[in-house]
DNA sequence: GACCAGGTATTGC
DNA sequence: GCAATACATGGT
């Protein structure tokens, strides 16, 4: 069986664009996608990657040495945030999870937003043995009330979720048509829901329907941008600036000293 | 206690 | 249009 290069666990499922998956004492990670459970492992990898499910899943039939030479190429700072977690793929997450996850997101930090999803997917989401849940269906949480979700402690965006899940269940949003249609298209559909705009909306594209050329502008990105791109914007990184944002990202997360001026106190 | 967290809706100009 | 502000909750 052939090693999978370019692919880390670490960078790829703690660089900020999933909250299931943990890390076990061993070093191996555990999680849920679509209902399956897989506990994963540098030793495993092989394997998994035979998997037609995860493979898709971690995205490994792409060439990302390929897609990394080509943004190294077009810019220094570029190819050290790529060189930075050359191991970092973008996952294939389900399109409503990663709609539900980046709702719940906002203006919120990482470690809470993994605790809600947990809660979440605890108390509506189907049980699938060995005290693992799948994601709830949006089906299930259209039938809520936002009160109902008070018990997971997402505050304020309670009633986002609700209104993503209705329109989803109800047809309003095909998610799965997103995947084809115009991204402009795309990102004003899912920017109907009350709770997403162009954030939300473009982490819903990249992580949830696997768009590439999105790029989602956070705190953290418009800081990198500013400091790091100055009078660069996300077209110039073209069709998978998506995967440019996910380097730079990542990078600048781990290494906040690079903007210690325009922060007064990280973390 | 103030301030912050992978933002967004609402309000006021 | 664009700047300010509230929003739930939990950590520092």
């Amino acid at each position: 069986m052939q090693k999978i290069l370019d692919f880390d666990l670490e960078q790829t499922l703690e660089c900020g664009q999933c909250f299931r998956w943990e890390r076990q004492p061993d070093g191996s990670y555990t999680g849920v996608a679509s209902g399956h459970i897989l506990n994963i492992s540098e030793e495993n990898i092989p394997q998994i990657a035979q998997d037609e499910f995860w493979g898709n899943y971690f995205d490994l039939k792409r060439d990302y040495a390929k897609i990394r030479a080509d943004l190294s190429a077009a810019d220094r700072t570029l190819a050290r945030a790529a060189q930075f977690a050359p191991g970092m793929r973008i996952l294939n997450q389900e399109p409503w999870e990663a709609l539900c996850s980046f709702i719940l997101s906002q203006n919120n930090n990482i470690p809470r937003i993994r605790g809600i999803v947990k809660r979440l997917c605890e108390q509506f989401g189907e049980p699938i043995g060995d005290g693992f849940f799948a994601f709830p269906t949006p089906e299930r949480i259209a039938a809520l009330e936002p009160e109902a979700l008070c018990e997971i402690r997402c505050g304020f965006r309670a009633k986002y979720v609700v209104d993503a899940a209705r329109k989803v269940a109800s047809g309003v949003i095909d998610l799965e048509r997103l995947k084809t249609a115009e991204l402009s298209d795309a990102r004003e559909q899912l920017m109907q829901i009350h709770g997403v705009g162009p954030k939300v909306a473009d982490c819903t594209l990249l992580y949830g329907l696997h768009r590439l050329e999105a790029f989602p502008m956070d705190v953290w990105m418009k800081r990198a941008m500013q400091t790091l791109f100055p009078g660069r914007s996300p077209e110039a990184f073209g069709c998978y600036a998506g995967i440019a944002q996910q380097y730079i990202f990542h990078y600048s997360r781990c290494n906040p000293e690079l903007f210690a001026q325009e922060r007064q106190h990280a973390g």
